[in-house]
DNA sequence: GAAGCGTGGGG
DNA sequence: TCCCCAAGCTT
C-alpha cells in the first residue's frame, strides 16, 4: 500500500509552520551535529542557547579539535549527560585526524563518530548530504504509533524494529531532510505527549488514534526506570579566599565535573548529626577534632536514575592534618572556570541559603 | 539487552 | 507533589 499521502500531507506543512532554529539557516554539517548532540534527549528551549554558544566559541570543528576536556564541559555546564560533551570533543578529533577535517557523508561513516548513533547518524545524512536514512527518535515513535494506530511498546526489541521499518517505508527519497524534520517538528510542536493539538494537524483526517478516541493511550511504553537514593554530605572547606574541591572520576555520574569534597553516607546524616559525619571525615576517629561551622540541607536533586539528598557542611579540619591529596584548593575567583554539576552550582551561587555567594 | 547517564518544564 | 517526557548513546 502507498504511503505518499504521509510525505505529501507533512512536508508542505512544515516548509511552512517550522520553527525559525538557527541551525536550520545552515547545511553545514558540523553545525548541525552540534545541534543534533546538543539535542539529545534536550529540548529545543533548553539547548539553543547551547548551540549558540558553542558556535560562537567554536565555530568551526578544527577549533573545537583544538580544545581542552575541561573548557568543554565548561561550556556544556547545566545542559546535563555531560558524556555528550566528552564524546563531542572525542568525534571532532576524529573528524579532524581521521576525515581531514571533513565530515563523513555516509550513515555507515557517521556512525563511527563517538556518540553519533543511529538517530544522529541519519540526521546528518539527511539534512546535509540529502540521503533517505529515516531518523526515529521520541516524536517519530508518537507521530508514528498515533498516525498508524501502533500499541507495540516502544520501548521493547519488537517495537524498535517496527518503527524503524515503517519509519524507513515512510521516508521521502526526493527530500529526505525535510521529511525527518517536518516528522520530528509535528511531534514536537503538534502531536505532544499530553493534549495534542489535533485541529492543527496536516494528517489528523488520517490518523488512526484520533478516530479511535486512543490519542492518550499511544504510543506504548512499558518499561518505568527505578530510582535510587544516595545521600551526599559536602564538605565546604574554606580558608579566607580559598576553598577545596575535587573532580569527579569515571564510573559514577557528573564525570570530570567538580564538586565539593564529598562524604557519601547510606543513611541520611540529621543536622546535629555531625559526630557521625567526623567519623568519615580524613583523620577519622583518630587525629584532632573538625569544627563545624554551619551546615544546611538537605536539598535534593533529581537525576534521571537517581534522587541525590545533599547536605553542606561547613567545616574547618583539626590544624596540622594532612588533607587527601585528591583534595584541590582553589581561589574562590576561580570556581566559575569550573565545570560544575547544578547542584553545587546552586549552593555556591548561595541561592538556597544565606551562605557566602561563591560564584 | 539492560542499565546508566542530567536537567528542566508541563500537566 | 509527582510523574512524564525531551531531536539518544554507551557499555
Amino acid at each position: 500500500m502507498s504511503t505518499a499521502w504521509f510525505t505529501h500531507a507533512l512536508v508542505p506543512w512544515y516548509r511552512e509552520h517550522q520553527r525559525p532554529l538557527p541551525w536550520r539557516r545552515s547545511s553545514d554539517p558540523y553545525a548541525v551535529w552540534l545541534s543534533e548532540v546538543i539535542l539529545q534527549q534536550t529540548r529545543v528551549d533548553q539547548g539553543t542557547a547551547y548551540w549558540l554558544r558553542f558556535m560562537e566559541r567554536y565555530p568551526r570543528v578544527e577549533l573545537l579539535a583544538g580544545a581542552e576536556e575541561d573548557d568543554v564541559l565548561r561550556l556544556w555546564q547545566g545542559l546535563g549527560y555531560y558524556s555528550r560533551a566528552r564524546n563531542l570533543l572525542t568525534a571532532a578529533r576524529q573528524v579532524v585526524h581521521e576525515h581531514g577535517g571533513r565530515f563523513p557523508t555516509t550513515h555507515a561513516q557517521l556512525l563511527h563518530l563517538k556518540g553519533v548513533g543511529d538517530y544522529t547518524a541519519a540526521a546528518i545524512s539527511s539534512i546535509c548530504f540529502g540521503q533517505a536514512d529515516a531518523v526515529v527518535d521520541g516524536n517519530v515513535y508518537r507521530v508514528l504509533a498515533r498516525v498508524f494506530g501502533i500499541a507495540t511498546p516502544i520501548d521493547s526489541t519488537a517495537g524498535r524494529k517496527e518503527f524503524r521499518a515503517l519509519a524507513a517505508r515512510l521516508i521521502d527519497p526526493t527530500a529526505p531532510g525535510d521529511h525527518n524534520q517536518a516528522v520530528m517538528e509535528l511531534g514536537a510542536t503538534v502531536c505532544s505527549p499530553k493534549r495534542p493539538r489535533c485541529g492543527e494537524c496536516p494528517l489528523a483526517d488520517r490518523c488512526s488514534a484520533l478516530a479511535h478516541g486512543r490519542i492518550e493511550a499511544l504510543p506504548v511504553k512499558e518499561g518505568r526506570t527505578q530510582v535510587r537514593e544516595r545521600h551526599f554530605n559536602y564538605l565546604h572547606v574554606q580558608a579566607g579566599e580559598r576553598i577545596y574541591v575535587q573532580q569527579r572520576g569515571p564510573g559514577d555520574i557528573w564525570q570530570g565535573l567538580w564538586e565539593l569534597p564529598l562524604v557519601e553516607t547510606d543513611e541520611a546524616l540529621g543536622p546535629r548529626s555531625f559526630n557521625k559525619l567526623t567519623a568519615h571525615l580524613p583523620g577519622g576517629t583518630s587525629g584532632g577534632k573538625w569544627t563545624l561551622v554551619d551546615q544546611m540541607g538537605p536539598v535534593k536533586h533529581v537525576l534521571s536514575h537517581q534522587h541525590l539528598i545533599a547536605r553542606f557542611w561547613r567545616v574547618i579540619p583539626p590544624p596540622g592534618l594532612p588533607l587527601p591529596t585528591s583534595w584541590r584548593a582553589v581561589d574562590t575567583s576561580t570556581l566559575a572556570q569550573l565545570a560544575l554539576p547544578r547542584l553545587l552550582e546552586r549552593y555556591l551561587e548561595g541561592t538556597a541559603s544565606e551562605s557566602t555567594r561563591l560564584l
